[in-house]
DNA sequence: CGCGCGCATCCATAGATTTCGATATATGGA
DNA sequence: TCCATATATCGAAATCTATGGATGCGCGCG
């Protein structure tokens, strides 16, 4: 099912933050720079580019320098792992039939 | 796109811990029980109850008690709904396409 | 060069998380 | 009822996280 826990675990503790949240959901769609998501939420420039590093780091987020600008940006491929692995997930529940019969 | 992102949160950080994330993909796929956990991990039996609260808490995992066990399964309409999010994010991304035309 | 601007890093702090020993609760059987 | 087993809760320690003020770094411009 998931051949690397340590890693998805980054990428939910990426997630698990509820600014990084709405910044990653904000990303999917457009291309966002530091000082768009600076207006947009109540952080200090810090606090942004600490979260930024976080999804930055994580591989969810891309990033590209633009002069003095960053360019943040969702790495597709990323997010189509996560679907598939949710997905399995569903496929894979028994749901009401099959139970533990063990103990 | 999301429209409660703190119940999303709530979902990201459950699944932020390794030993949690392990837990619930053994749940993909079967039905277990508390004892079956125990044996499959390094940790003691409060820190497993701790761990099994948070992802039921969460929504991610159903209990059922049978007797003095305590039989655990995935939530499929929790795990589709996460996949259905994270496919959105991988459909809405515009690639290298779309820029960030702004500052 | 010197300044302003966008962003990163350092540091300290408040708060949250994880862990486990000890103990409590619940259930079923003798 | 008494006991053994399965699980939950409590309490405390260690660790991790999020935050922002102060400051550093790099770059473009006059």
């Amino acid at each position: 099912m998931l051949d690397d826990h340590k890693q998805f675990t980054v990428y939910m503790k990426a997630l698990s933050d509820e600014t990084r949240l709405r910044i990653y959901s904000m990303l999917a769609g457009e291309e966002l720079c530091a000082c768009n998501l600076l207006e947009a939420f109540r952080i200090t420039q810090p606090t942004l580019s600490y979260h930024m590093k976080i999804l930055c780091g994580s591989g969810l987020v891309d990033v590209r320098k633009d002069g003095v600008w960053m360019r943040y940006s969702v790495n597709r491929e990323k997010a189509a792992l996560l679907g598939a692995f949710f997905q399995e997930v569903e496929a894979a529940s028994p749901g009401e039939g099959q139970r533990c019969k063990q103990c």
